[in-house]
Formats: C-alpha cells, structure tokens, sequence
RNA sequence: GGGCGAUUAGCUCAGUCGGUUAGAGCGCUUCUCUGAUAAGGAAGAGGUCCCAGGUUCGAAUCCUGGAUCGCCCA
C-alpha cells in the first residue's frame, strides 16, 4: 500500500471565504490576462460587452446577464480560442439628464439653460460613474472577466469622433436626412418624451369628444354633394388643421339619417345606431373604398387648402381605420398624429403645423393665435355648433399620456427631426437578421423579425443637451449642409480644436461651407443614445480613424457572441444590427442569448418602487457567487426568466456544490501516490460515464445552452458521488491506487467543464488536485477543455440494468420491511439474455447492495407471477389506425403464456382483428408482470426482482453480526476516534448474541479495527468508550479502548 | 388594440416524433443505510397538464377560440 498523502481539505468549507481566496490567487497571478495571452495568434471569438450605465446600483439582473456574458467566453477561450474582452459604459443620455435635474432641482429645459449647459454637462459626466466602483467590485466578485482597466465610454471624445465619422458616412450615402416625427410632446417642459416616461404618465381623463359634420362638395361612388361626412374627435383644438378624412376600404359604410332628419349622414354601418341614435334610416350601404377621393369642406378655413397640396380635404384609404369608436370615417391632422402623419405623406400631403413649441396656435389661427391648445377645446365647439357643423357632444372618458414630471397633458407633434433612412434597407437588414443564431429562437422571426418587417425610419435626433451632438452644420437658410466626420475635419475648417466634442463647446464652431462660402453653424440636436451603442463594434477601438484601432476592429469584428436581456430587442440589438448593416452590410454578431427578467418570490416583477429588489451582495457574502451563477446557468432556460429565491441558491449549493466538494475532501483524505493501478469494471463505467458528459457539455455550450449542459454535469457528479463513490469505498480505505486515479480524473475533468459555470470551485479543486504535478497550470482557467475519452455503450447499459435490477430489490426489500443489514438467502431475478448477461455481469455488487447470499435467475417470470399482455400502441397504431382500440382488446385476450413462450423462441404469433389475422412480433406487445402471493416481488417492465423471505439460524446469526458492527462503529465515532484509530473490543450479554459475534469474530474485528477481542466484558474502567445497546430485543453491553 | 412568449404536484422545473399508468428535485409523513457527505436508498401523500372546442384509433404535446401573467409596440 502507497503512503497516504493527505492535504486536509475541510468538508465544511466556505464557498464565500473560498471565493475570496481564489479571486486573490487570480489578483496575484494576473489569471485573466494570462488566459488571453496564452492565445495570442489564435483565430479570435469576439464577445461584444452591451454597455450599461453605472448611474445606478447593479441589481441581480445584472448577475445573470454578467453570468451569461462570462460563461462562453470561459468556455471558447479554454477551446483554443483568442477571446478579448472590452468592458464599456454608456455614458449619455435622457435618464442620466433627468437624474441629474432631479438633484440640482430643475424642472425643464429652460431650467437647465438658466444653470447653464456647460455646468449641467459637467454634472452629467459626474452622475455617469456615480456607481461605477460598486460596478467594478460586483463585476469582479461574480468573476465576470472583462476588461475594466481599459473600457470603452460613449462619452469619451475618440468614441463620439467614431460616431460622427458614421455618421457622416450615412450621409454620404444619403441615409441622415431631415423630417419630421410625430412625438408625445410636453409643452410646458418643451420637451418630447420617450415613451418610457409616457409609460410612466397615463391617467384616465374625460374629454369631450365632438361628432362633426363634413359636408360633401364632389361626390364619389354613392356619396354625393350635400351629404355629411361624419367624423369624430377627442381633440378638437386639431380641426383647425384638418387635412383629409380617411376610411376603411374593405369596411361598409352608410347614407344614413336619423330619426326625424332629411340630413344624409355617411358613417360606417356597424356604428349607425350608436352616433346617430335609434329610428336612424339606411339609404344606402357600400365599402369604404367606393367613395375614396370625394371632397368636402373642411371644418375652418384658417389655412388654403392648396397649402396641404393636391389631396387635402378630400376621402383617402388608411389600413388604420376602425368600426370600434367614433365614426369609421376619421379625421386627420397630419401634424398631431403618427397613423396622421404616415396618411398624409403617404398620400404626398405637406406638414404645416400652426402649433408652436409653446403649444400655442401661431398667428396663421388668426381667431386663437397665442391661445394655448388645451384651452381653446370649447370655444371650438361652441363655433362648431354656430356654424351648425356639430352632431353631437360626448363625455368621453380614457387613458391619456400626461408628462409625469409636471402633469401636462401630452400631445402628438410633428417635430423636425434627422432621420437615419433604414426603412429603404429593410431587405438588408432582413437578410442580415438570417445570418443571426437567436436563443431562444423564435425571436428570430417572431419578436425581433416582425420588427424589421415593420422597419420605420430611425429619428436619431434629440432637443437635448447630454449626448453625441449631432455633427450637421447648416447655413441660417437651410440651403447649405456640411456633415464633420472628424474632429481634425473640423479643426479644418473651423480652426477650432476642440478637446472636448460635447456641448456646449461644440456649439460655438463655425465655418464656412466649403463652397458657397456660407457661414455654417451646428444644428442644436444630440443623437439619439442607441446609436452611439449602436457604433460600439469600431467605435470602441476609435475606428477607423486611429489606424491601429482600425486593425482591431477588423479583428474584432463581427462578434461570435452577445447577450442581453430580452427588452433589447428594440435596443440595441436593433442599434447594432442597424448601424453596422448600413455601413458594412453584414451583421454584427453570430450569436445572441436573449435573457428573461427575473422576479420575486411572490412572482411578482422586481422594482425600486416595490422595493422587491433582491441585493446581488448579500445573496453572495451568504451562498457565494459560484453558487448564485449555478442557479442562473441550470435552474431553468434563462430566456424564460426567473422566479426569484435565494432559498432556491441554498439547494443548488447542497445538492450540488457541497456534494462536489465532499467527493474532492474525500478524495484528499485517502489520496496515495499515482501508481500503477489497475482498472476494474466500476472504473471503466465511471470514465465512460465521463467521456459522454464531456461529449454533451462540449455539444450544449457549441450550442448555447448553459442550462442542459449544467444538469448534464449535475448529473454526473451525483453519479461519481452516490454511485462510483459508494460502491469503490472499500477500494479507498484499503488505499487502491486504481480507484483514486479514476476519480482523480473524474474530478480534474469536472473541474474543468465546469470552470466555465462556477469559476471559483473549479479552480480550487483544478489546483488543489494538481498541485505538485510537473508543470502543473496557474489556474484551471488556463487548462484546455477536456477531450472526450472512449464510450463503452455497452457497459453503461449494462450497468443501468444493474442498478435497475438494485433499485427494484431495494423496494421489495422496503415492502418487506426486512431492514437490509439483515442477509437473505437469495434474490430472484427475471431477465432474460441481454440483461441476464448484466445482472450477472455485477453480481456481486448486487449481492453486496441487497444483502443477499446468492442470486438466482429465472427466465420466465411463471414461477413468481403471471403475466399480463399488453399492445404496444406506438408500435402497432400506425399499422391499425382506427381498428386500434380492437387490436389493443384482442391483444390483451390472448394467453399470455403462450405469447411468452413464442417471443422467448423467437416465434411470431397471430391476432384476430377486423376480418383478419395480423402476425404480431415480440416489438408489437409488452409483457407485463403480475406477482404472486408468497415471495416480495417487484417488477417494472420485462424483469423484476423477488426476494426468499426465509431467514434460517445461519442468516440470523450474521445478520446480529452486523448490528454488532454496526454499534462498534457508532460507538467509535461517539467516542471521537479516527478513523484509522485500532481498538481493543469488549463485549458481553445476551448467550446467543455472544455466539453469533464469536462465530463471526474475525469478520467484525475486521470491520471495527480491533486487534483483540474479548466476550468477558473485562476493563470498563480504562475504556474509551461503552455503551449498551440492544439487538433483536437482547441486550449487549460494548466497550472499547484505544489499542 | 397589435405582436411575441409563458401557464404541468404545495414550491422549482423536465417531458423526445402525438402512444400504454405524466416524471424529477425540494418540502411533508414513515422507514432505512452510513469509516467522506448538510449526503444516500425505499415507501406514502400530493395532478382538471389554465379553460372550451376541434383534428386523431390515441392529445400535456397539433389546430382554433378564450383566460391569466410577462415583455415589446400602439
């Protein structure tokens, strides 16, 4: 026997204390760059880092997407893979204006010019980083490797260069333009809002709803001059700027009047009784699109017709329309509605909008001009009513957006805006998407390719002051446009350097046009915060206009691999996808992991308001961060999300870690010299056993799925713990240089596949077990992924069968209520070929685990039991289709024994069925087992298990032989021996027990380490221990002392 | 209002191509085993597979409609 060579590893070790530890070790042998260096000159697998913005504490979801974003990383750097990693921050933006407005008290935009931009934006690159400390330390603490020494800001003047250089290159392709976007607009703040914040301002209001008559000047189709086109509005403060009317083309319509009336109204049929009351009469019905191009006149006449062009005021078709409310015929003011404004430049109709940014009418209203909007709702209708355009009046009560800062109703605007024109490469942008692997992946085409189908133009500018400014200089006419691609571009032709591009530096530069000679000022706009996300790919190494960055980038780019969560479809996902198809025409990234989000226990959505926010730090300092990714990576798909516990943690970290490192302790504590070792059978299963969970992992994380490639590994390790462990024990304690070998490599491999999920155990266990070796690695971080060794299938199902074969006994035995340290005679076992070829194959561990003397087989089950036929529906359904139900009922008619006998002979045999007869195999039935009366049998498809209940004198005997043991030990382990400790052992008592333990002396002394025995009971006095136990109802007294 | 997804045991989750009696872990009750383990083994209790139709010999699974929840959009 080799030496032992124990290192104490404690079975109750902390996994945070633990965390700690290694996380020093990897401070200390700078790990995380030594693992990207060993492969430098290795074919790269580029990871894009989605910035978050560190103005506010990092919660748990950004745990799981931190895990999400380390494991393949991990995972393709230890396949040979180069993998950089570039941390980054989005620095810009609405939220960061509106944390910092909240701090120095200011309400609006003409707030923020009184304290001054320069000031403000100061504050604004101050907030960015507020948390940027307990971003660092969380990010490092999880062990998500990523660059943070040399991250990527949107804020830093290299990366708004980049911007402006794509920028200009759009433009240059004639995809940043100027138009106009209809947005939620505050007019008391002057600010449009995203519809995040609209989100945040709904409120049910009554508004007065008004029913207007148009009247028809040129018919179409039915309708005719004289008739009243009826329309219907919550807003009338936009009939002054009415500009056409739309319909439904498929949907049916009516001249109708009401009750009493010679007036012709046209509505929609399905609203008839509703708008014009009871007793109305339909003359006419017809669709929609029968009248499309009648004309009317509009409800004012502030503005000429001719300046909305060709169409205004007249009957056009909209996809839009409805029969739910109002009219079926709805009324359109280009400039105060989306579904308005897509009508009307679809249908080449001009914006003109005589609503100032104040919200006042401006003086081309010259009845209202100056009058706010809002506040001119009634004088409308009573002028409306004068005019004897009015139908009627409702209270209309719904859900409107007000500005949740100041509680301003909101209206829809129509603001100039530059746009970037991705709608015209909607194609491209579909064609890219193809080339995308989605998790999950119905996203491909559900969520995220209906999106790009639907693709609008991207309105990129923004009326604000804390971002990317928008690097368009124009002349005061408008005439001339230059767009800067760069800051020495501007430098140039302004002979301004700047060192900081923000505003509002920048908005002091001014130049020439290069050839009209116009003075040239920067338009007021930042760009929109997605697009600066949206250049990360170049933008982040300064690309292209610092050439060793452009080298990078075309290293880097595009990415294997993002992750983010869900909502980013929208965001950056689309930014990416968007930004880069245009410029390059391909897409950014390979692969992307779409995460759910994650809720509480009470399955309730986790929010600051609610304050179910679960702290990422706690759950760590308690259960440790190996164990809070384990839970993310295995618990469940992550696309799905997360019901949220940290009782749930805890099970994984006993189910699975603790079980993990109690394998390793034990493995320490009996650890020999590696010598040559034999394999036995038990150690071929585990390796192969090994080798396939090495096959799947490497086949999950290939395809981006942590979670099945995590149980897979679950799987195992309860296999090596409760499986290889159990059975090889008595191979440990004698110290068989075999049996460590195998689980040493069953550990080193486990610690590898696992270093990707759970970086911090797998290394402890990577480095505690190779420690010493010759040229033993820094970390397993640094190992290569595991190779799969050769699979024995048969021997694995061999002994499936075999633990099969031990569970059904087990459970004849609990049925019995035979404890099993009692021996039986002999275990009876119905298997035929194959799996008699297992069962016998093991028959000695079989033995050893149900405590029988013998086994014995049978090849029918006839002497236990009868059998029980039944069809094989998968099989057989195909075949009979509806005539099933009767081949099943004649099937279950026939002898069972004699369809056992034919398929043991290999014969066929025949059903009745439908007029004829069918030749069924042994594939087509299932025999099924009953029990007999008088053995304990148990059964479960086509074997089963009984046991001889018979227990004779010789069996009794040693199974007291047991229970002495078994109180020896016990009484060795109160009495706080070691394990290796050798005793001396006394004992006296009952005659019969003390003749069965004499009869079976030198087996227990085995047992129990004792070098002498004796039955007097003598030398109490000295003893370690004693203690009186009592067996089968006899007493016995035992007492023990240190030999 | 539209799109996408989810709904299976008290809890957390599996469930393959539509196939016989729908599974696992946790928790609970009762046994049992123990020279690593906070572990292991066995039994018991626990199910309207969200609901209603449909297709099929057969539906947790496929189709249609609905409910509830979540996300995105309007």
């Amino acid at each position: 026997m080799a030496a032992p060579m124990s290192q104490a590893v404690d079975p109750a070790q902390s996994f945070p204390a633990l965390e700690e530890e290694i996380l020093r070790r990897w401070r200390d042998r700078d790990v995380f760059r030594q693992s990207i260096e060993r492969r430098a000159g290795a074919e790269p697998w580029v990871f894009y880092e989605g910035p978050p913005t560190a103005n506010g504490m990092p919660g748990s979801h950004h745990v799981l997407a931190r895990a999400f974003k380390d494991i393949y990383p991990r995972f393709r750097t230890m396949r040979g893979y180069r993998v950089e990693r570039k941390g980054g921050w989005d620095c810009h933006g609405l939220p960061v204006e509106i944390q910092v407005e909240k701090e120095l008290g200011l309400h609006n935009k003409n707030d923020i010019e009184a304290y001054g931009i320069e000031a403000f934006n100061q504050k604004c690159r101050e907030s960015v980083f507020t948390f940027l400390e307990e971003w660092d330390r969380l990010t490092e603490r999880i062990g998500f490797w990523v660059d943070l020494e040399h991250p990527y800001r949107t804020l830093d003047a290299s990366y708004v260069e980049s911007v402006w250089w794509a920028l200009k290159t759009l433009s240059e392709k004639d995809l940043l333009f100027e138009g106009h976007k209809v947005v939620p607009y505050c007019t008391r703040c002057g600010t449009a809002l995203s519809s995040h914040e609209v989100a945040q301002g709904y409120k049910d209001v009554v508004d007065q709803s008004v029913y207007v008559k148009l009247p028809v000047t040129t018919g179409a189709g039915p309708v005719v001059a004289g008739d009243q086109l009826l329309v219907w509005t919550t807003t009338p403060w936009t009939l002054p700027s009415n500009a056409a009317v739309a319909v439904a083309p498929e949907l049916e319509y009516v001249r109708a009047s009401a009750a009493g009336s010679e007036e012709v109204c046209v509505l929609a049929a399905g609203l008839v009784e509703r708008v014009l009351g009871e007793g109305a009469v339909v003359h006419e019905t017809f669709a929609g699109e029968t009248f499309e191009g009648a004309r009317y006149d509009p409800p004012f006449h502030f503005i000429a017709s001719s300046a909305w062009g060709e169409r205004a005021h007249s009957v056009l078709p909209a996809d839009f329309v409805t029969a739910d409310d109002g009219t079926g015929i709805v009324h359109t003011a280009i400039a105060f509605g989306e579904d308005d404004y897509r009508l009307g430049t679809s249908a080449g109709l001009t914006v003109v909008n005589p609503v100032g940014l104040d919200g006042r009418y401006d003086e081309r209203i010259t009845d209202y001009a100056g009058r706010h909007v809002k506040d001119v709702d009634g004088d409308i209708v009573d002028r409306l009513r004068a005019d004897g355009r009015l139908l009627k009046v409702d209270a209309y009560e719904h859900s409107y957006p007000h500005c949740w800062r100041c509680g301003t109703p909101l209206i829809y605007y129509a603001k100039p805006s530059w746009f970037v024109g991705t709608s015209g490469h909607r194609q491209q942008l579909l064609d890219a998407n193809e080339t995308i692997g989605w998790h999950p992946e119905h996203i491909k085409h559900g969520r995220f390719g209906n999106w790009l189908e639907n693709n609008i133009d991207w309105a990129v500018s923004r009326e604000r002051y804390w971002g990317t400014p928008l690097p368009v200089w124009r002349s005061e006419d408008g005439a001339d446009i230059h767009v800067v691609g760069s800051l020495a571009e501007l430098e140039e032709l302004s002979g301004v350097k700047l060192d900081d591009p923000h505003r509002p530096f920048v908005d002091d530069v001014t130049f020439p046009h290069p050839v009209t000679g116009a003075t040239l000022t920067r338009v007021p706009e930042v760009i929109d915060v997605w697009f600066d996300s949206g250049c990360m790919p170049f933008a982040q190494h300064h690309a292209p206009i610092d050439p060793a960055g452009q080298a990078t980038f075309e290293d880097q780019f595009p990415a294997q691999y993002i992750c983010e969560a869900i909502d980013q479809t929208r965001g950056w996902f689309y930014s990416l996808l968007a930004v880069n198809t245009l410029l390059f025409d391909r897409a950014p990234y390979e692969n992307v992991v779409c995460l759910g989000h994650i809720r509480d226990e009470n399955d309730e959505k986790m929010s600051k308001s609610k304050g179910n926010i679960v702290e990422p730090m706690p759950v760590i300092d308690q259960y440790g961060a190996d164990a809070f990714r384990w839970y993310f990576f295995t618990s469940k798909q992550p696309w799905d999300g997360y019901r949220f516990s940290t009782d749930a943690i805890g099970e994984g970290v006993r189910l699975f870690l603790r079980q993990l490192w109690n394998t390793y302790a034990f493995l320490q504590l009996y650890r020999v010299e590696d010598v040559e070792a034999t394999e036995t059978e038990l150690d071929r299963w585990v390796l192969s056993r090994l080798a396939a969970t090495v096959e799947e992992v490497t086949e999950r994380l290939d395809a981006f799925d942590a979670t099945f490639a995590g149980r897979a590994i679950g799987a195992f390790v309860d296999d090596l713990s409760n499986w290889y462990v159990r059975r090889s024990r008595p191979r440990f304690f004698a110290g068989d240089p075999g049996a460590f070998a195998t689980l040493r490599e069953c550990l080193e491999t486990v610690s590898r596949l696992l270093a990707p999920f759970t970086p911090f155990i797998s290394d402890a266990i990577f480095c505690g077990l190779t420690e010493g070796d010759a040229g033993a690695l820094d970390s397993v971080h640094l190992a290569d992924w595991p190779v799969a060794g050769p699979r024995d299938l048969a021997l694995e199902e061999d002994m499936a069968i075999a633990r099969d074969a031990v569970r059904l006994g087990l459970k004849a035995r609990g049925m019995s209520k035979i404890k099993v340290r009692q021996p039986l005679a002999e275990a009876v076992i119905v298997a035929t070929g194959r799996e008699r070829e297992a069962i016998g194959a093991h028959d000695a561990m079989i033995r050893d685990e149900l405590n029988v003397r013998a086994l014995r087989f049978i090849d029918s089950a006839d002497e236990l039991g009868s059998y029980e036929l039944k069809a094989n529906y998968r099989a057989l359904g195909p075949r009979f289709g509806k005539h099933m139900p009767a081949a099943a009922a004649a099937i279950a008619a026939l002898d069972a024994g004699h369809v056992a006998a034919a398929i043991r002979e290999g014969r066929t045999f025949g059903v009745f069925v439908d007029g004829r007869e069918h030749e069924l195999g042994a594939e087509d039935v299932s025999l099924v087992m009953q029990p007999l009366e008088g053995y304990e049998v148990e059964r479960e498809g086509n074997h089963a298990v009984a046991l001889d209940l018979t227990i004779d004198e010789d069996l009794r005997r040693e199974g007291w032989a047991r229970e002495v043991v078994r109180a020896v030990q016990n009484l060795r382990k109160d009495s706080g021996l070691n394990v290796g400790d050798r005793i001396t052992l006394a004992l006296e008592g009952d005659e019969a027990l003390v003749a069965a333990a004499t009869e079976w002396q030198a087996w227990i002394a085995g047992e129990v380490l004792a070098t002498a025995m004796s039955f007097d009971g003598a030398g109490d006095g000295a003893a370690a221990g004693s203690t009186d136990v009592s067996i089968d109802g006899l007493p016995l007294h035992l007492a023990i002392r240190t030999a």
